[in-house]
DNA sequence: TAATTATATTAGTATATACTAATGTTTTCC
DNA sequence: GGAAAACATTAGTATATACTAATATAATTA
């Protein structure tokens, strides 16, 4: 009759977009290449797409293209990317806090609900959560790239010494059925461990978790980040 | 790197069909005549966009319609119907409860969440909200109709006896201010007031709640359903 | 250097979702 | 019964988002 609630967010990209903005981010973070190649497999489409929705973002001030540098992210469209991460990190909290969701599954709903969650609803749960720094997985929210910056990646670290895990990358995060495995052996932020060996012509090192013993492929050893313990 | 997690939803429907079922739903359970013409208000859309997109809806087995009944829901419609609104409902008191978001901003900030929420969130919704009956303006979840049958319409109401609000109808969820309004003026459900009078010439009744004295129009009235006090 | 591989783009297509303008059809009401 | 109002539909258009197939370009490596 009257009408409709506007939804709450006229400025926002589309979902498509955050979802380009977000991986964007995180690439320039790392100090990767930002090319179209690396964007069509971690957003899983076709190079063609990606092609043209670059076209959007750049004629919509999301990103900008130097002839030198390649693609990078505008102030505006590095704001939107902050923002739509700040989201997906708060859900996760929420899911994982709230709604006891299991933490090998909190990345994949939060990422289907950041889109629909409005600035208000982000307060909310700032509020509600002790305004983290950290992701439920240890990665940094978005201007808190500092507080893990002096973590290394498992492959990276000596076999003998104490370590705590302390961060699972965003790229382990997409694979599912990895998460389940890390999260059923204990390799989650805050577990204590020690490497016992590196399998170098094996592409594997050994990580003894309490009483157990498990063995990780290098490939995903290098998405994993501890601390050394004192 | 590896697949990303799949949307958790395969079998739904898109959100804007998502919005068509639901409001088709309760136009079918009110016993409201399911016409094109009311959908395009309710869902603030061309009537064109209602034609093409209703046809698509009876293409995919959503909706059938009869020469003489006309358009109605399938089985399959009534069952997804059924889960939006439920997803809706759950996410409306996880907000409220969990995120203390204000009373009239739930509905609106549901209807952006509600298409994201998966089977494994709703779930846990229900669990973590002791499984309700009725959503936080008192709509009943599908399936429990009977709970709100015997409350009546306050423009039905006589003055001078003892009342007590029941439930604000989803048409009236749609309008932000008034929402605020209610809120404002303690009419939420589980408030007690006296009708005072009923202006029949000026469209008004006035309510009377604690101290305070309310004047709401006859449009409003109609969509407040109240139980009578012992 | 030549061949292979990686990357980017063009062209053509498809779908869902919206719009306006124009045109039919019903109803309803005087 | 006929005019007005309400309703539905057709036609044409637009946008975002995807795809495949084909082509072009650049980078690497044998």
């Amino acid at each position: 009759m009257t009408p409709n609630p506007k939804p709450p967010f006229d400025l926002r990209p589309t979902p498509t977009i955050e979802d380009y903005l977000a991986v964007i981010y995180v690439m320039e973070r790392d100090g990767d290449e930002v090319i179209a190649a690396r964007l069509a497999e971690s957003l899983e489409v076709a190079p063609p797409t990606v092609t043209v929705t670059l076209k959007r973002m750049e004629r919509d001030g999301w990103i900008a293209v130097d002839p030198k540098e390649g693609l990078y992210l505008t102030k505006t469209g590095c704001e939107a990317a902050s923002s739509v991460i700040r989201r997906h990190m708060l859900t996760e909290w929420m899911l994982a806090r709230m709604l006891k969701v299991p933490w090998s599954s909190l990345h994949a709903e939060a990422d289907q609900i950041e889109h629909s969650i409005s600035d208000e609803i982000e307060n909310q749960m700032r509020l509600n959560l002790d305004d983290p720094q950290l992701c439920p997985h240890g990665n940094p929210l978005p201007g808190f790239e500092y507080v893990a910056a002096d973590w290394l990646p498992l492959t990276g670290i000596q076999p003998g010494g104490h370590i705590i895990i302390r961060r699972i990358h965003e790229t382990a995060e997409d694979n599912h059925e990895l998460m389940e495995f890390l999260e059923t052996n204990g390799i989650v932020p805050g577990a204590h461990a020690e490497v016992c060996n590196v399998l170098s012509f094996n592409q594997t090192l050994c990580l003894q978790l309490g009483e157990k013993q498990v063995s990780l492929g290098f490939s995903t050893a290098k998405y994993i980040f501890v601390e050394m313990a004192a």
